[in-house]
DNA sequence: CTTGACCCTGACGCGACGTCAGGCACTTCC
DNA sequence: GGAAGTGCCTGACGTCGCGTCAGGGTCAAG
């Protein structure tokens, strides 16, 4: 039942200079020692150990690893759901990767350009967490937020497939707009923009005229929403911004 | 269609001292400069930074990943096709995690025990790539090898469950053995190796009598294989090492 | 009683960045 | 047109999770 460092190392698939550094870290310490000062690991090392891997696969660093198994508040089960939720979501992020890939290589065979966006949008975890932190703290306390957290958590993948297409769909007919020299705050531009405003209407929170025109103006301010449409089409950002404005102020009239 | 560094970084959502970072080690040097200096990213660069992410995801080192995107000979349709078996890979990989913490939390709640092998075999790849190397170093030119390899080519998920729930079964049986004192030379345990021997033969290569004494030596030879069983029960290693032997002595007689 | 495999504890090295520090570039607003 | 704010530059040192010796004790087998 109990084992030596080096059995221990070749069932877990980790070197035993990885079990030294758990040791001495104070992540992972053996139960034992022989006389001769020896680790002998025990079956509830064997246990941690695992939990140990689990994060550590999932990202997580040591440290934080540590704190969260010596948690008191927090049982076995309670870390055995966590991170199968934690393995589901990292499935889901590869499977967005696998898809994009697979678009690519689609792409690739057509002829068909992608614009950078496409290309890298993968990886950004784009609205969730991270950026979700900040847009929490900017819009946290309105309605249109807490819609918007109401709608999209009971969104599936295939739902946010479709939405992502419905995206870049709309995001193409605009740069088409755009490199076409219709006017910014002409009629097919302000189409556009109710489009889109209704898109994010029926998707994601009830988006007024006013609203939209907020968030059109959010676009030319915020760095990241320039940077992101700036990567679809160059000038789309500011394309965009003018075409919420005219529309809002269309509709006003 | 050209960016600087900062609108590059939100794009692919990495940070600016990454870029720097790529651009020194000469992983992905920008396009161009300004002539204040200012790096500027054009979209081939994009493209190349969306290859070094995703083989970064995929775990490989900075230098690899150079040294993979510069070989002349692979084209960008041939690194998109390596990408995607890799994903999904990554994704089975996963997968069997997800699967292994399921099994635990069931038995958990159903109050089974579980050999520390079962808890930590999930994390081994215990036969693929880094093995599989090896195993090919040593056996790579026999014929049960190569049956093996044709074999397990074709295997799907579902298949390696099956596979391990049988090789579960038979290894809680034979520690039942061992646990309740039946002689390893005995009848008993000579049936449950006898089993072992089906079960590779039918799975794996056509294991006749004396590969399967040879196999058993190595149970006790090889330290890997040792832990393996030692995981299970302690003396189990010896004690199947000891029935396969047996059991082939019984044949030839 | 030697040999060989395994264990111990430092201690330095490394990959992939994070994090200042000090300074130039470019827009914007008064 | 100058001051402020933001972004970019290049070192250079810090960090995290180990890998890799170095020097030396331990232990079962022959």
């Amino acid at each position: 039942m109990s084992h030596t460092v080096g059995e221990l190392a070749a069932l877990a698939g980790v070197t035993v200079r990885t079990l030294h550094h758990y040791d001495r870290i104070g992540l992972l310490t053996p139960s034992g020692r022989t006389s001769a000062g020896y680790r002998v690991y025990e079956l509830s090392d064997v246990d941690r150990l695992q939990q140990v891997l689990v994060y550590r696969g999932l990202g997580f660093g040591l440290e934080e690893i540590g704190s969260l198994l010596d948690d008191p508040d927090v049982d076995a089960g309670e870390h055995l759901r966590r991170q199968h939720q934690l393995l589901l979501e990292q499935r889901d992020r590869t499977d967005r990767m696998v898809a994009a890939v697979e678009k690519e290589m689609e792409a690739l065979d057509m002829g068909t350009p992608m614009t950078p966006q496409e290309k890298l949008e993968v990886f950004g975890d784009w609205l969730p967490e991270e950026y979700a932190d900040e847009a929490e703290q900017r819009w946290g306390d309105t309605t249109e937020w807490s819609q918007s957290q109401a709608r999209t958590a009971a969104y599936s993948k295939q739902d946010w497939l479709d939405i992502k297409a419905e995206t870049d769909d709309l995001e193409r007919r605009l740069a088409a707009a755009l490199a076409e020299g219709a006017p910014a705050d002409g009629e097919r531009a302000m189409d556009l923009a109710e489009e889109h405003r209704q898109h994010i209407s029926r998707r994601f929170y009830d988006c007024s005229h006013e609203l939209h025109a907020c968030l059109g103006r959010m676009y030319t301010d915020d760095e990241r929403f320039t940077a992101y449409y700036e990567g679809i089409a160059p000038g789309l950002a500011a394309y965009l911004s003018t075409a919420c404005q005219a529309n809002a102020a269309r509709h006003a009239a």
